[in-house]
DNA sequence: ATAGTTAACTTAACAGTGTTAACCTTATCA
DNA sequence: TGATAAGGTTAACACTGTTAAGTTAACTAT
């Protein structure tokens, strides 16, 4: 029979983290408050976590596998090239805004500032871009756009997406733009930028 | 005649706090060290500043005004439109690389974390994309590309652009890409977002 | 010249932070 | 039964931003 206790200390930690940062954010979040949530002291914590970083490590691991859930889902749904392109998208500003404290952990922690970020989750986190490389591959040889380098071209993507998503969780937003009409047009140009590179700039 | 003292306090802290930020980052910044550096107390930096955050803000005042004025100036030097949109987008970008301290304080902290952070920064700010709308109306009118809304592109072209820098600066890129190749590739593509609106997505 | 005021700074303290060392139970197993 | 180890604790260190109160020097008005 499942007990409470069941649920390792360890698991009950990554939740309460989970939760403090989802109500009250990254600044606000300390060990000791981790540790009152589960009726522990902060010491307690260290003996399932090297150190705080360590603890949002986990936590990351968890995100970076949703998001490409999430991504390889709307990759597969979709019929066209097109369409998959613009549902991928769709989908990485979608799971970024609906679970922006998580997306916040994955892309936009720094690495100096976080010394033990390790190497390996860079490489979990790229591994994503993939997929997008791998849409932009067939979309080259179905010859719906032109493209020299279909990995460069799928880091170029995806940092515009990035920076679509970072503008609106950053709020650097104007109030009188809407946010669905400006997502549209980034998408829309973003997606116009593998089209037709037959006109020279 | 000038003496040492003549700069006052308040832009020695100031500066100190600019040559702390560059040296250590963000996250090792403290009021300890700054007043350390201009042989005070901490407490005195209260007598010229609000608090960590006003403090901050003084700064970004300062990184703002550099920003813009390099802004129009790369959009003064050149000629036509669309070298005109290449270099903006240029200047933006190194700019951002030259300065990625200063940047880092404009465009990525989050209001939540600072919370006296104040609408009129925000106003002041987005000021900026302002020149970039010039730019795209100008091209608009001489049918260089199709543009419903030249605002509302205005700012879905530097959101990639943000988007662009913000993932050199993180260190989301992989080691072998170079640098310069996705800057290049990257520019081209969020250019050639706006040309040619022709073709249906 | 002297008293009053203000500016510029300091000391001491509070409440909070991440982290470590040392200690105390309780359960497991030879 | 006695050793070992797991899973927690308390106390402490060195830091953080910030505030209240005290000091000292300079300026100003009578």
């Amino acid at each position: 029979m499942l007990t409470l206790s069941d649920m390792s200390l360890r698991e009950e930690i990554l939740d309460a983290t989970k939760d403090l940062l989802l109500e009250y954010g990254f600044s606000k979040l300390s060990m000791r408050k981790i540790a009152g949530r589960v009726n522990v002291t902060a010491t307690s914590i260290y003996l399932y976590f090297k150190n705080k970083d360590d603890l949002l490590l986990a936590l990351i691991e968890e995100s970076i596998e949703n998001l490409k859930k999430a991504l390889s889902d709307a990759a597969g749904e979709s019929k066209g090239v097109m369409q998959q392109l613009r549902s991928v998208s769709m989908a990485y500003i979608n799971y970024a805004l609906e679970h922006p404290r998580e997306y916040e952990i994955i892309f936009m922690v720094r690495p100096e500032e976080m010394p033990t970020y390790p190497k390996e989750k860079f490489r979990q986190i790229r591994s994503g871009y993939t997929l997008l490389a791998e849409v932009l591959e067939k979309g080259k040889e179905e010859q719906q756009f032109e493209t020299d380098d279909s990995l460069l071209a799928a880091y170029a993507m995806w940092s515009q997406l990035h920076g679509v998503v970072s503008v609106i969780i950053n709020k650097r937003l104007d109030a009188k733009v809407s946010t669905e009409e400006f997502i549209g047009q980034a998408v829309d140009q973003i997606i116009q930028g593998f089209i037709s590179k037959k006109i020279p700039a």
